[in-house]
DNA sequence: CTATGGACCTGAATGC
DNA sequence: TGCATTCAGGTCCATA
């Protein structure tokens, strides 16, 4: 369910809340992806320093360095509230501290909560070391982007996709970047021009920045950790349109599938 | 090394 | 109504 702009609007909405929070307890559900690891138990008595993201991830700094590191997989969602209802049966992770308890809700159980002590552990290597530049960051040039593309042969929607070149495009703002680059989705990253490319690195902060600004898309169930939906998926121009007109030249959307994914572009707009 | 398909899991929508 | 199939915002891992 979250890409970059639904886990950056989920973490604006409590990393305020949250920061100098002391942990009282901690309870789980069903299992995760991944194991929170062996040394949960001392987390209470810990405190939440920060909130910051990497790609789709969630990194929560505690004391001492430790790190929470939170990912939301396809069906997860955040909630962080003074007060909250008892566990329902898809709430896997709750973070009690003085502030409020922070909820993890995920039914499909692809998302995760693993505690790291610092980044450089062997578990926070695995998850974040491959992880490509931030495309909201400073880092982002356009130069390294294109070599990145040049070096890939697959399509560009799974180069996007992959998140080694550029992180934070999951599917639905890699169809809405690759349409206002005007760039077929099944064209190999390697043979996209300079010109071309620079159009796709500005289309992918464009987009990624614009759906912070609306909250993200909520097309079942997102929403932030104050609970506000997302409205962004009201201004896709091909996500989830398959056989509407083009918003741009009316011509009917199609949809393929790339690497068991559903990838939505128009025809005549994207060459 | 890169590229691709399968796996993980649940619920909603669709089809017969 | 009932049951099977398909699809859904991600990404690690095994296999070529």
């Amino acid at each position: 369910m979250p890409e970059l702009p639904e886990v950056e609007v989920t973490r604006l909405s409590f990393a305020h809340r949250i920061a100098g929070a002391r942990i009282l307890s901690v309870h789980t559900g069903k299992p995760l992806r991944w194991p929170i690891g062996a040394d949960a138990g001392a987390l209470p008595g810990m405190s939440v320093v920060a909130v910051r993201r990497r790609g789709k991830y969630l990194l929560l700094d505690l004391s001492e360095g430790w790190l929470l590191l939170i990912h939301l997989g396809m069906s997860g969602s955040l909630l962080f509230a003074a007060s909250m209802p008892p566990a329902g049966a898809h709430d896997h992770f709750d973070l009690v501290t003085t502030e409020g308890t922070l909820r993890l809700h995920d039914p499909r159980r692809f998302g995760a909560v693993v505690l790291s002590p610092g980044e450089t552990s062997d578990v926070a290597v695995k998850l974040l070391g491959r992880l490509g530049v931030e495309p909201l960051g400073e880092g982002f040039g356009l130069a390294a982007f294109h070599a990145g593309l040049k070096r890939r042969d697959s399509p560009i929607k799974q180069v996007l996709l992959a998140g080694e070149v550029v992180v934070g495009v999951g599917n639905i703002y890699a169809s809405e970047a690759l349409f206002r680059a005007g760039i077929r989705p099944t064209t190999r990253a390697s043979r996209i021009s300079a010109r071309r490319a620079e159009r796709l690195w500005s289309a992918i902060r464009d987009v990624l920045a614009r759906a912070v600004e609306r909250g993200g898309s909520t097309l079942r169930d997102f929403s932030s950790a104050q609970g506000q939906a997302g409205h962004f998926q009201l201004e896709a121009m091909v996500y989830a349109r398959a056989g509407e007109p083009c918003r741009q030249c009316g011509s009917p959307i199609r949809v393929l599938r790339q690497g068991q994914r559903s990838t939505f572009y128009c025809r005549v707009c994207q060459t």
